[in-house]
DNA sequence: CCCAGATGAGACACTCATGTCTCATGCTGG
DNA sequence: CCAGCATGAGACATGAGTGTCTCATCTGGG
């Protein structure tokens, strides 16, 4: 069934999230069924991760529909848009390194909308005067999926509390550590 | 002789930090040599990986020396760092992405030193009332390497001029996105 | 000139993950 | 109750990467 697809998708963005070398059997496993059925619902390795693409991919998207980037001061939207994506962070970090391995291979056109909305946020805030204009919004997304994978990370091995992962990530990409103001 | 193993090294980490997946014959070709020889002088993958770590550790340490991370402000130390360890930021990345794997092994006890100078750094910053004292220490040193690798992803698929690195990095480090100051 | 050491090329066995297949079992709807 | 279907367990072949070995070749120093 459909919803035993999507539970084995989450154990295995789960799993894959923690070690990315994860085996089908490791998977299976994870998920609570036999390697033989994991292949009933994935041809293979490859349509599995084309399907936590997909996941996250959809995700994002979802986050991204959720935060209204379009409204309010930007600093707020990117402050919702984080809070709305930190439960796909752990993916997101999966799928970040895994994507630098797709050297040549085109890859799925929706992170490239992703990317276009990303840089849209960045640059109505600088249009509005609330963003600086000499970081170019094309290394601010990049910043971002780095520093959220950087917080995945940093949760899962116990050096940053949970509780704490929007509110670090966000006030570091928008203030910076410099003290300077109050 | 020595001189051939660091150019092999280097070429290895060249190629890795491209490919995170690249074969042994793969490294072999990089550096101009055989895989019978490339084996002569590691003995296996994981030596081979072991190796970069330690030469990205001995980079790492110099840079932070170079960096003189206990003169002057802390903030133009980060600066004199980021540009310090920019050369090594390739390799730094690959390795940073490479450590997720290692489970429960425990990694090389370079990392904790570095960390621990890093750490050090910001702490030093938040006395002295520079940094901001609501981001821990720890979360700015993992910031820091998840930007490190971004910026070096960046430049490497040419979404980032290669010659803004050390800017990019550090004056989002420091001063953030939101444009408040003059 | 000659020898020793290093190298390249290739063969070989081994391991491991993968993908496919079969078969027995268990559950469910008719 | 029974037929049908999904599942689990396991066998099997395959391919890729690895590690080891041998042998011919090349090169530099004595």
């Amino acid at each position: 069934m459909a919803l035993d697809r999507d539970h084995v998708l989450r154990s295995a963005a789960a799993l894959l999230t923690r070690k990315s070398t994860a085996t089908m059997d490791e998977v299976a496993r994870a998920a609570g069924i036999s390697r033989a059925t994991l292949h009933r619902h994935f041809a293979g390795r490859d349509a599995l991760v084309r399907a936590l693409e997909a996941l996250g991919i959809a995700e994002c998207e979802a986050a991204l529909d959720t935060a209204r980037l379009a409204e309010g001061p930007a600093g707020d939207a990117v402050h919702r848009l984080v809070r709305a994506i930190e439960p796909a962070a752990g993916l997101l970090a999966f799928l970040y390194t895994e994507n630098q391995l797709f050297e040549g291979e085109q890859q799925n056109e929706g992170w490239a909308r992703i990317d276009a909305r990303l840089t849209a946020l960045f640059r109505r805030g600088q249009e509005s005067g609330e963003f600086r204009i000499d970081l170019t919004p094309a290394w601010l997304t990049e910043a971002l999926y780095g520093l959220l994978a950087s917080g995945a990370w940093a949760v899962a091995e116990g050096r940053v509390a949970a509780k704490d992962f929007t509110y670090m990530i966000v006030e570091l990409l928008l203030g910076g550590v410099r003290r300077i103001r109050a």
